[in-house]
DNA sequence: TTGAAAGCGCTAACAA
DNA sequence: TTGTTAGCGCTTTCAA
């Protein structure tokens, strides 16, 4: 059963081109040991037969796949209608998109990782960039031993350790956004935090404290409340700031919040509490999400480079497949984005 | 150069087993004509080897990839940081996540098309999904006699006319939105205008109109300013919608704005025109983006189902490829979610 | 129902 | 610098 007509193999153009299909090969795949004039002959038959290398055999024959598998917790593509996660994909594909490599998304199901492993492991991709959020999961744990992999966010599993990974750097972003409420003129800041099992979450708090204490000890005092990211836990958690001062005067007159979410949920109570922002309390978040600008006082928040990150694990994995050495961890600088809020 | 150890390989389970490899390749792929002893020795040991077919060989050999691509116009992923592109990426994975096919995510330069057309034509894939917004796309029209395609959103393009598509029921879901605004007693029913070289926009504006006025037919002083989908264009055409009553009192008691960012920007203009929202001009918007609950007030707004989108659109594809004859249109029905503004 | 054998289109020694 | 020649791991006639 041999191809005749319809697409163009590299067999017909050596026939064009009158040299071997070894040659049609090195030519096509830049190999510099060709004769200028062979080499020629083989473009010039390329072109006339449109001539496009199919992928699929190539990977078969030279057990690679140019194939780079993005994967995405399910619980990040349901449960959390996550925004963070669009423009990570959006910055992995476009930085690819410069390259031969194709991206591959995988929704990961968390009912049964054995697929995931088994797909990874299946000789499918030639690495693979995880978004991790979650503490608890251990499916990449000893993955990383068979296939190069590349975490966006640190990965908070200590079996982890060593692993590649690119992420914002958390603390210096916090730190950003409690200096620029100090450069303001506030005196008492107080912080919402996020989940304490995720990277995020826990770098904040610890950027926030080292601003406001000058060291990173917790205090049994400390102006803290904690949430888990969503917009009715940073009510609740403004809610419970407030309390503290019952009766008594305001106890704090900015608070830094670890997300728009929450700092969402935070300027309602405050709003219903009669009091204003920025006047009584200025009030900064964390993400530049996109509804940002459009809250209520607009808010003053840190810019979450989330396409960078996107873009610099992709490059990370790209460099260690093209067998380079790039460094463990690359930590993504962000700006403050000062709109009215603070 | 003989495969030793590592991977194991279909010939490896056929000499375990004690068949041949074509056997093996029956049993792995589920046909039917294999005895159940035979099928037995397989399966057991396939399980004892841990085996797992490779997708690589097995596509050479069947010229099929089990692949499916999900193209997206650069300027979607890039200029407009689109809300709805995430969604509907989400709902493509989790739909194909239930079948064997693999979602390969393509940002399609829009500088040179070819490139993005020679990757499908390279038989590199098994059929294609194309998020469309944009009329003067002529990139895909007669791919689609090579490639199965099936487009989100309908395109206007004239020669993809007979193109397989799944759409939001914009015109409905217009004519839902602003029967809502007729429901709680408003008679004078203004509409800001989306683009209208997009279906979204043209669709949202003839549902509008055909509750309004009764029949489809454009009025010379219908109460309709155009916007282009972003916040500022929705208050540039609010202001306009303003001051078409300078002097006399206000022509309209209701909006129904063709997407929520466009309703952000027109609410904010009445707020600084003294005029509030829903007591003075009540509002509705579309898409229900994130930040829609966030706004003051609350905003009632049609829920885009772009995740149902995605889903649709891989479902279709995939029972085409499977053979199967879907519907060429596909309109997905949306709701209202009403909120304070309206 | 089964196995033998010929590919699928390409890469990569190896020898010339 | 070039061509020859084995494969890569699987599917799929074809004949038995």
């Amino acid at each position: 059963m041999k191809n005749t007509g319809g697409v163009p193999t590299l067999e017909m153009v050596a026939a064009v081109a009158g040299v071997s299909r070894a040659t049609v090969s090195r030519v096509v795949n830049g190999s510099t040991s060709v004769a200028p004039e062979a080499a020629a002959a083989v473009h010039a038959a390329v072109a006339e037969l449109n001539y496009v290398p199919n992928r699929v055999a190539r990977s078969l024959a030279s057990r690679r796949t140019d194939v780079i598998a993005l994967i995405v917790p399910e619980s990040t593509s349901t449960v959390f209608a996550d925004p963070f996660f669009a423009p990570v994909v959006r910055g992995v594909a476009r930085a690819l998109s410069d390259t031969d490599y194709t991206l591959n998304l995988l929704i990961a199901s968390e009912a049964r990782p054995e697929k995931t492993r088994r797909y990874l492991l299946g000789g499918n991709v030639d690495g693979a960039l995880v978004v991790s959020h979650h503490a608890e999961d251990h499916s990449y744990v000893g993955l990383g031993d068979s296939l190069p992999i590349v975490f966006g966010g640190r990965p908070v599993n200590p079996e982890l350790a060593d692993a590649h990974y690119v992420d914002v750097d958390n603390q210096a972003s916090a730190r950003l956004a409690t200096s620029h409420l100090v450069d303001i003129g506030r005196h008492r800041i107080a912080h919402i935090a996020g989940r304490q099992d995720m990277p995020a979450g826990i770098d904040r708090l610890t950027g926030w404290r080292s601003v406001v204490t000058g060291d990173s000890a917790p205090r049994p005092d400390e102006l803290v409340e904690f949430g888990d990211f969503t917009q009715e836990s940073g009510a609740v958690a403004m809610q419970r700031l407030l309390d503290r001062a019952t009766g008594g005067p305001l106890a704090f007159d900015a608070v830094f919040v670890a997300n728009d979410q929450m700092a969402a949920g935070a300027i309602r109570v405050l709003h219903e509490r009669g009091l204003s922002v920025p006047g009584d309390v200025a009030v900064v978040g964390y993400d530049d999400d996109t509804f940002a600008s459009t809250l209520t006082p607009p808010l003053t928040t840190v810019h979450q480079p989330s396409a960078d990150l996107g873009a610099r694990m992709a490059e990370v994995l790209v460099a260690r497949l093209a067998g380079r050495n790039p460094p463990r961890h690359t930590l993504i600088p962000t700006h403050l984005v000062v709109r009215a809020s603070a």
